[in-house]
DNA sequence: CTTGGGTCCTGTGCGC
DNA sequence: TGCGCACAGGACCCAA
């Protein structure tokens, strides 16, 4: 499911759940995800105290009092969903009654000492958990390799120039590529690309450098807003509380072929292209 | 090293 | 209504 901006709206709706809370319980229900969960995760996670919700890319991160920093990815269909006693909670599953069911793919549930039972379900499981020591959590073989965060200080056309240099391949699959910048998925890389009206197939190191930062420009302002949207819900997926990000309706290109190219002026029409089993949606008039 | 393709897994939506 | 198939927001692994 999430990219960059989801991955953030749910690093915001787990914070006043896990923030500052202590593990009450930790129970495994499903252990073989994308990677096995870590030895006696179960126990390693009971008790200790989470401290300030972070974000790397993709990937949630939560430090441990016991020395150790939780590591959370939701590959393509995970969710973090938070239920409290007092209130309700979306599907899967429930949480009314004093024996609450768990959902079908509920993986990994915690119980929270503020009262709220925080779950990880992913029916497709593709995500992962891990715990690493905090202390050298930047050298996590998941994390060592990431590229700058793009709407952090390190990433703009500079950044793009020197890691195209040389490079044959598409644009957009280095865009898609982590260890160049960490964060994008197929809706952003495709939304930023017609933002700047480069053409996604177009060889990545024989892009202008003014090009570049306008392409640098277009990625912050698309991961901007789609933050401030609560990120895009596709099919059911909900916020952890339960609510919905509205950024769909902001798209571009994303899942819009035959619509006609928003741009002003360009009477182009969005067609949908699959690169290397993935689905890229672009304007051929104003992409170049 | 770079590049492209296959693969993991389950659910959903569409055309017939 | 049922069935089969294409496709889905990720990313690793491997062959050429």
């Amino acid at each position: 499911m999430p990219e960059l901006p989801e991955v953030e709206t749910v690093r915001r709706g787990l914070a006043p759940a896990m923030a500052g809370q202590r593990i009450l319980t930790a129970e495994i229900r499903r252990p073989d995800l994308r990677w096995p969960l870590p030895e006696a995760m179960g126990a390693r996670l009971s008790g200790a105290r989470i401290g300030a919700l972070e974000r790397r890319g993709k990937y949630l991160l939560a430090p441990l009092d016991s020395g150790e920093t939780l590591l959370i990815h939701l590959g393509m269909s995970g969710r973090m969903v938070v239920a409290t006693p007092g209130g309700d909670r979306d599907a899967p599953g429930r949480f009314h009654n004093a024996a609450p069911a768990a959902g079908k793919h509920d993986h990994v549930i915690l119980e929270m000492e503020g009262g709220a039972r925080v779950i990880f379900n992913d029916a497709r499981r593709f995500g992962s958990m891990d715990l690493w020591p905090a202390d050298r959590i930047g050298a996590h073989p998941r994390l060592a390799g990431l590229g700058p965060e793009p709407l952090g200080p390190d990433f703009d056309g500079a950044h793009l120039a020197r890691a195209f240099a040389g490079r044959r391949a598409p644009v957009r699959a280095l865009l898609l590529d982590q260890g160049i910048i960490a964060g994008l998925g197929n809706i952003y890389v495709s939304e930023s690309l017609h933002l700047a009206g480069i053409a996604p197939a177009r060889a990545a190191g024989r892009i202008a450098r003014r090009r570049l930062d306008r392409l640098a420009d277009a990625v912050r302002d698309v991961l901007s807003a789609a933050i401030a949207a609560g990120g895009a819900t596709l099919r059911d997926h909900r916020r952890a509380d339960g609510t919905l990000g509205y950024f769909q309706h902001d798209f571009r290109v994303y899942g819009r072929a035959g619509a006609p190219c928003p741009c002003p002026g360009c009477d182009g029409t969005i067609r949908r292209r699959v690169h290397s089993g993935r689905a890229g949606y672009d304007c051929p008039r104003c992409q170049r």
